[in-house]
DNA sequence: GCCGATTTGTCCGTATGTATC
DNA sequence: CGATACATACGGACAAATCGG
């Protein structure tokens, strides 16, 4: 993938941030002298600063300069918070992980189905419940609906690898904007026949719907996840 | 407060979206036709656009147009995704809300607590308990710790009233950067205390560390939900 | 398969406004 | 008041993806 110039230094930046090079509560050199340094314009620069912005890695003081907000500190291990694979998180976290694929059958969306998770009546989907077993512990359920259109060719053995490696880098087709709900809900039968809840009777419930890069919901997702391995992160900012 | 052009445009196109005007998977008229009708550089509608796509309004596709991807039913009745004061979230409800100030204090942040708050040990702080009662029901624990030297004057009274109200208003200091961890916890000896639990003995906990406008952290929460009246909501883009 | 029209994506240079010191 | 630094806006240019002829 060809990288934009505003996405390098994005990149550049932050990497100084995280690396301490910029320290917490520091102003980071003026969009003057990092134009110069970058040999870019004005307007490139400032989009990398709003990705950074965004991030909750600095915060532009208008006037003064440009402070980095961000502390080692916010390295959460369990983090929920980008749009990432359960193979990324588990290797970000050097655990060894395993899916279990414990439904995989078709499934057409009727008019309860369609308002709760947003698609269509008489929709075609795939319906596929996973279970993620990290380190020896069943932690988390997914259960995941494709719209079969969109995702041709799935199959059981897809699904017990990774199902985003295979929409991405085989079918390629972007993923694009995902519209996420955090609640928190009492275990259901389900969840106590395939999970080792220990003595949990709640978990920490991440409902998702997924749209490809035209704009398309192409899956709906609930990933239920044992409180004692559940955090989930994100900033808001204040008039956006 | 000044309202930037692209802000203006960014709010235009929201309430068409919103009122169905720009129904869900249409394209909405192409950036030619909207710099003509806003009368506007191609620049600042294109940052009009990026509002509305983080928001989970809009995906652009490239050569094609913009679809709009918002669905009524994005409209959660308890969201607690930006960044809104308990007040803002009782009225948008129709909630009759009663906070209750049970504990309010001085404190010095120590070692531990700085680790975990994100002050710096040795921080003076004011350390305040409040319970918000929605219909007769204590329902939500809310436990801030502000940064004494930036919240001068803080009183009970203000804090039964709308401590948000105060910062902004009275102090006139600008809340600008949000960091949140969502988690699920058991009920602490404190939470049975304060709140009305029902059945629960499980919470939703939002997790807080807010900058001001200057990149200073002011203050660091923990507000814990009753699970039944707590949702979260967010978009997370793709490459970003 | 190619070409041209349309549409979004990226980048640049410049000008002006506004807050801070 | 002037210098510095961020904020907004404009206009132009070219690249890249899509679609229809």
């Amino acid at each position: 993938m060809v990288r934009a110039i505003y996405d390098g230094i994005y990149k550049d930046l932050l990497d100084r941030i995280v690396d301490g090079e910029y320290a917490y509560q520091s102003f980071i050199p003026s969009e003057a002298v990092l134009v110069k340094h970058y040999d870019c314009s004005h307007n490139t620069l400032r989009r990398a600063l709003a990705l950074l912005t965004q991030g909750g890695y600095v915060q532009p003081v208008h006037g003064k300069g440009v402070r980095v907000i961000y502390q080692q500190h916010d390295r959460t291990p369990f983090d929920m918070g980008g749009i990432e694979t359960f193979k990324e998180t588990a290797a970000r976290n050097d655990l060894h992980s395993v899916t279990k694929v414990q439904v995989f059958e078709n499934f057409v969306a009727d008019e309860t189905f369609a308002r709760t998770s947003g698609f269509t009546a008489g929709d075609e989907l795939v319906h596929i419940d996973r279970v993620r077993v990290l380190d020896g512990s069943a932690l988390i359920l997914d259960r995941n609906w494709f719209l079969a259109s969109l995702v041709p060719g799935l199959t059981r053995g897809i699904a017990e690898n990774s199902i985003f490696e295979y929409i991405e880098g085989t079918l390629g087709m972007a993923i694009a904007t995902s519209k996420r709900t955090i609640t928190a809900e009492r275990v259901t039968s389900v969840d106590e026949l395939f999970l080792d809840l220990d003595d949990y009777d709640f978990l920490a419930v991440v409902t998702n719907r997924t749209f490809n890069g035209d704009g398309l919901m192409f899956e709906y997702t609930q990933s239920r996840h044992r409180p004692d391995c559940f955090s989930f992160s994100t900033v808001a900012l204040r008039n956006v």
